[in-house]
DNA sequence: AGCACGCCGACT
DNA sequence: GTCGGCGTGCTC
């Protein structure tokens, strides 16, 4: 059936709802007819939702029983390449529409009409009499010339109670009227002037400029070592992007990030972007979506989700720190930002630009196979050089009991507090001590609703599950054998290194930055602050601290274990211990001070560690791409996950046998299936989980082949499956 | 997702 | 005898 993109009234239309139905249903356009696109609300039994006017009535159902749309909402209509990216992404991701239109639709209100505030202006009658406070609020409205402001507003710049202004403005002497709640964004200046570029800066910032003139798709890979400033080319971009009068966005993986950003990109376009993440609060929510969806918000700076919002002529993506696992999303819609961002682009014809200083091996095999342009950032900015990488070998060092920094590694550190230079030691866990172990039994202590291991916080003086967050007492007994005081912790965790820390370094300034420890991204950010500013001798991290901050007096990094992450199945383990070891490094030695990186590791030869020591990249990324090309594995093959869940660890197990057992679709596109084993977490929250992993040859259609694999199954009780195409987890 | 219908245990 | 448990199915 033709569509004709106007629907008179009575026509029949389908509509996509929020609710989990797995299909569209019928209804008759309402009076006035509708648009395809419109947002609408429908009945559904007896309840009224949020829908979509996908297209024309299918009118296979029962014409007695089709309903009307009740009205049309106030809000743009979902564009065409809209609906077209929700739908790509739906099918790739194997998630039912009504999941995919939830992420389109994560603003609250989006059906009431516009919200109305009162704000306050300058009346033309004259009170006949005048106090003080009344004059002050007079002169405020008269030296800001015509401005309206709000009543708490005026009331403070005038330095009276909101009374005075309410008895003016029943005298006529001030002007009460209503604004939109939800007001445009302010514009952003793309001719400003910039930062002055250096030489490689400014021919990558060209040629960005010359791409997005094109206004095309086209997707490009901007690699550059930390400090070689890719933020300030790639907001060149974004300059252009916003003199086609096209619209902008920059993925963040990390909210803690956001704030430095923002500065940035007020420094460069005189006025703040818009931000987008999961802190924000129903009234940012709502005033983003629709000032995005009528084209006044030019820039939106934010996570994941940003991807799903109505943008009406977007013309870059920005996703920056482009390797960052964050970006996959690992719970409810499984989707990985970085791959949709590209989707997305390729639909409304935008550019898109993966920036890091470490690229992904998807990204890199990407752009070795001409897939993705490829723009290269050498030079550091200013004086500053990459820190001199070292391992220290920890066989050779003498390591007393329940300690983790080596002599070595020590006097690195002395050297630095008597320079009045700062050091940072990086750990990767979190708490105190990983695992607490009963010396009586050899227990350790488990989380009772995951099988992940309790880990010991001594900063909350309990036992915490990093799983599902589950926290208990520290246990005076031995749960298992009942031996008093028997409990031990085993290994080292951020809390603990920082007591090593104080108790070597008594006289040094310590600073612990740890993602738990803080209640608010603010405060964090306060915190980072403070310490770039030179407000510690020693800061002591977990992975938070590799993703771009920039600490100017940073000399020296102390890598507490650099084999985490080595050992273990999964298959990105190599590459995320490169990336990561190559960014905490790249922390020293950002301003006019050289740096040095310092990797302890029992095995010094390994490749991984050699590879990072000499700056071997291209060498570091052959020989892993050679190696997973001769496994298969992404990006030279594809892999899928199938997580069964439920109560009755049994019968999991059973269908996820008979899965296993009837792989025939499967095999027919010459992909394997392995399994059923227990997931890398097998029991959250008391339900028993069960992975199957999917492995299948680059071309094969495989989405296609894994619906019609789980189709025939029929899921029983509280039994859920969930598919994940290109898992980032394996273990 | 909600909400109704429907078929088996402990209660006024 | 009934109130209510939540398994199964429907919503245009």
């Amino acid at each position: 059936m033709d569509d004709p993109g106007f629907f008179d009234e009575g026509a029949l239309v389908a509509v996509l709802t929020a609710q989990p139905l797995d299909r569209l249903l019928d209804y008759k356009a309402p009076e006035g007819g509708c648009f395809r696109g419109a947002f609408v609300e429908v009945p559904l039994g007896p309840r009224k939702v949020l829908g979509v006017v996908w297209g024309p009535g299918r009118g296979d159902y029962d014409r007695s029983k089709i309903r009307s749309v009740i009205r049309v909402l106030d809000v743009a209509p979902m564009r065409a390449e809209m609906q077209g990216f929700l739908t790509r992404a739906a099918d790739y991701t194997l998630t039912p529409m009504s999941a995919m239109l939830r992420l389109a639709t994560r603003a609250p209100g989006l059906g009431d009409p516009p919200s109305m505030r009162k704000i306050y202006r300058l009346g033309d009658k004259t009170p006949d009499r005048m106090t003080e406070a009344r004059t002050r609020v007079l002169e405020v409205l008269r030296d800001y010339g015509g401005l309206a402001f709000t009543l708490k507003e005026l009331a403070e710049m005038a330095g009276v109670t909101s009374s005075v202004v309410k008895g003016l403005a029943k005298l006529g002497a001030v002007r009460e009227e209503d604004s939109p709640r939800d007001l445009p964004f302010p514009h952003l200046d793309p001719d400003l002037p910039g930062k002055s570029l250096t030489e490689d800066q400014q021919a990558g910032a060209d040629a960005l400029r010359a791409a997005i003139r094109s206004e095309r798709y086209g997707t490009t890979l901007l690699k550059g070592v930390t400090g070689s400033g890719k933020t300030e080319v790639y907001l060149e971009a974004v300059a252009e992007t916003l003199r086609m009068g096209r619209q902008a966005l920059v993925l963040l993986p990390e909210i803690a990030l956001t704030a430095e950003f923002l500065t940035r990109v007020e420094a460069r376009f005189g006025a703040r972007p818009a931000e987008w993440h999961s802190g924000a609060t129903m009234t940012e929510r709502r005033r983003i979506w629709r000032m995005v969806g009528q084209g006044d918000a030019q820039l939106v700076v934010g996570a994941r989700s940003t991807l799903f919002l109505p943008f009406q002529n977007l013309g870059l993506i920005i996703v920056d720190e482009e390797h960052d696992t964050s970006y996959k999303q690992e719970d409810g819609v499984l989707y990985n930002a970085r791959d949709m961002a590209v989707l997305r682009a390729a639909i409304c014809g935008a550019r898109v630009v993966l920036a890091s200083a470490t690229p992904s091996l998807e990204s890199w095999a990407n752009a070795e196979a001409g897939k993705y342009d490829r723009l290269e950032l050498t030079a550091r900015f200013g004086a500053a050089v990459l820190p001199e990488m070292r391992a220290i070998d920890m066989r050779a060092e003498q390591m007393p009991a329940a300690s983790w920094i080596s002599p070595s590694l020590r006097r690195a550190v002395t050297d630095r507090l008597e320079k009045g230079e700062q050091s940072l030691l990086f750990i990767n866990r979190r708490g105190y001590a990983p695992v607490t172990l009963c010396r009586a039994c050899g227990q350790q202590i488990g989380c009772d609703h995951c099988d992940a291991r309790m880990v010991e916080h001594r900063f909350l003086k309990r036992l915490m599950c990093h799983q599902c967050g589950e926290t208990k007492p520290i246990p005076e007994t031995c749960p298992s054998c009942g031996a008093e005081g028997r409990l031990a912790p085993v290994g080292p965790g951020i809390e603990r290194l920082a007591e090593e820390a104080e108790a070597a370094f008594p006289e040094a300034k310590i600073a612990v930055l740890s993602s738990d420890m803080f209640g608010s991204a603010r405060a964090l950010k306060a915190k980072i602050e403070e310490i770039a500013e030179g407000d510690a001798d020693i800061v002591i991290g977990t992975q938070l601290v590799a993703k771009g901050h920039n600490f100017p007096n940073l000399t020296l990094v102390g890598v507490i274990d650099a084999d985490l992450g080595l050992q273990g199945s999964d298959l990105r383990a190599a590459e995320r211990t490169f990336q990561l070891m190559r960014q905490v490094a790249g922390r020293a030695g950002r301003a006019e001070r050289p740096g040095t990186a310092l990797l302890q590791s029992f095995q010094p030869e390994h490749p991984v560690i050699r590879a990072i020591l000499s700056g071997d990249e291209a060498g570091f990324w052959k020989a892993e791409a050679a190696e997973r090309q001769a496994a298969g594995v992404p990006p030279f093959g594809r892999m899928a996950g199938i997580i069964l869940s439920g109560s009755d660890a049994g019968q999991v197990f059973d269908t996820g046998n008979i899965l296993a057992r009837n792989d025939m679709v499967l095999r027919q596109i010459g992909a394997q299936v392995f399994g059923p084993a227990p997931a890398p977490i097998a029991r959250i929250r008391g339900r028993h989980r069960v992975r199957l992993l999917v492995k299948a040859p680059k071309g094969a259609a495989l989405q296609e082949a894994i619906s019609r694999w789980i189709a025939p199954l029929r899921l029983k009780g509280d039994l859920r499956l969930s598919v994940d195409i290109d898992p980032q987890s394996f273990y």
